[in-house]
This record gives C-alpha cells, structure tokens and sequence, in this order.
DNA sequence: TCCATAGTTCGCGAGTTCGCGAACTATGGA
DNA sequence: TCCATAGTTCGCGAACTCGCGAACTATGGA
C-alpha cells in the first residue's frame, strides 16, 4: 500500500485532467467534490465495487484534480481548486457548469 | 459514404466533448483550427493513416466541435467556436491556453 | 492481541479505443 | 469514359479501460 502521492501544481499536465475527466462516475465525483462535500473512498454515486472506486480516486488524485489525505482510518478527498484555477483557469468552473445545466434538463 | 452530420448546437454534451479532447492527436487538430486554419482530412501533424486520421476527424465532428464541408473532392473543417463558446463558456480558450503552454514549457 | 472498517492490489474477462492496410465511394478533370 | 485524388468503411490485432471478487494492508478500538 503506497503513500498517497500528487503531482505537483506545475506538474499537471492538461491532457491528463482532461483523461481524468472524460468519465461519468469521475465527473460526478468531481462535482460532488466541487459541492464542497470532503468525500470517503466509499462515497461514489452511481454505485460501484470498492475495487473500482479506489481506480477512480487514483485517477483523479494522480492527475492532481484532488487531494487526498488519511484521517484516521478514512481517506478524505477535496478539490484541487486553487491549484487547478491556477494552472487552467476557468476549466473547472466551465465544466461544472455544463455538468450542471445537463442535470438541469435532464431533471425534466 | 454517409454524408456529414454535425450535432444541433443545444445537443452537444460535455462528456462528449471532453471524450474527444481527451486524445493527443485529436487535442492537437484542435489546436490547430483554432489558429484559424482550415484542414482536411489528410493534414494531421503526428503522421497517421488516413483511416485513423478519418475517424479522429469523425470523433471531432460527432462531438460538435468542428463543422465539416465538402468542397470539391475536399472536405473543410473549421471550429465550431461560436457554438462551444455557447454551451461551454470557456472551455476552449483555458484548454487551448493549456496546450499552448505546455508547449512553451516542453519546446525549450 | 484480535477484530472491524477502510482502502488497495491482483487477476481476470468484457468491451472499447486506436492503430493499420485493403477495398471501397465520391468528386472533378482530362 | 477513365483516371487521380480525397475520404470512408471494413476487418483485424494490440493495447487500454472498466468492471468485478478475492485477498491483501493499514488503522483504530475493544
């Protein structure tokens, strides 16, 4: 069991938050997280196996879209947002956005 | 040989429009366009066959990001900015800034 | 020390993506 | 009509993604 380790804010590489975000469940999480929601492993939405949403967390920690930090015997995750705004600002905020009024229009 | 069908501006999806950006060769077409080139199918930078390039080009036009006309025995693509501008405020000029950053920091 | 909870890792199968070449279609010009 | 150019489609294999369950590690508490 690795520590937890992040990129470094200049090390984030746009293809790779971009990879990070073209996947539903990891969307969904990043909006969640945007919430301002610190969320457990466990926490995922659509529901998932353990094993795959430990992927998912690895995903976004590894392309630096959250941190995650042990507490105890949970790991909390939280939005990289300064970080990310820094490096590509604007990204998240436009894609929430759209994330948002999508949900929006398909609440019917 | 179907002829070229471009999603409606109000039908294009954020989780298809980061699909697509989500791939190197694909991220840089739209780099390119964006500098205001036209480019048909067969001008792709990392050399690719021209099946791979088509369906890059495919991908691209699917997810509404450019729009695509036959001119001649040629086809024309262009951004469709004004429509991504619209659904997605943002979103292309921070991924956009992005890349081209990268490229100064890694061109050195 | 032993147990329960929280995550991770491994191995696997199903499905997808990405690349290719070969064969095809579409268009314009000789 | 015939040819060349520009793209598309098909079939394929290699690689990757995404899901799972089983087995593992880490931590805190009884």
């Amino acid at each position: 069991m690795k520590s937890l380790t992040h990129p470094a804010r200049e090390d984030l590489l746009i293809q790779s938050v971009l990879d990070a975000l073209a996947n539903p469940i990891r969307l969904r999480i990043v909006k969640r997280l945007a919430g301002g929601e610190e969320l457990t492993c466990s926490t995922v939405l659509p529901e998932v196996s353990a094993s795959t949403a430990s992927r998912h967390w690895q995903v976004l920690r590894e392309s630096g879209i959250l941190w995650a930090r042990r507490e105890g015997r949970i790991i909390l995750h939280t939005l990289r947002r300064e970080d990310l705004d820094f490096r590509f600002p604007g990204l998240l905020d436009c894609v929430l956005a759209a994330v948002e009024e999508e949900e929006r229009g398909t609440a019917a």
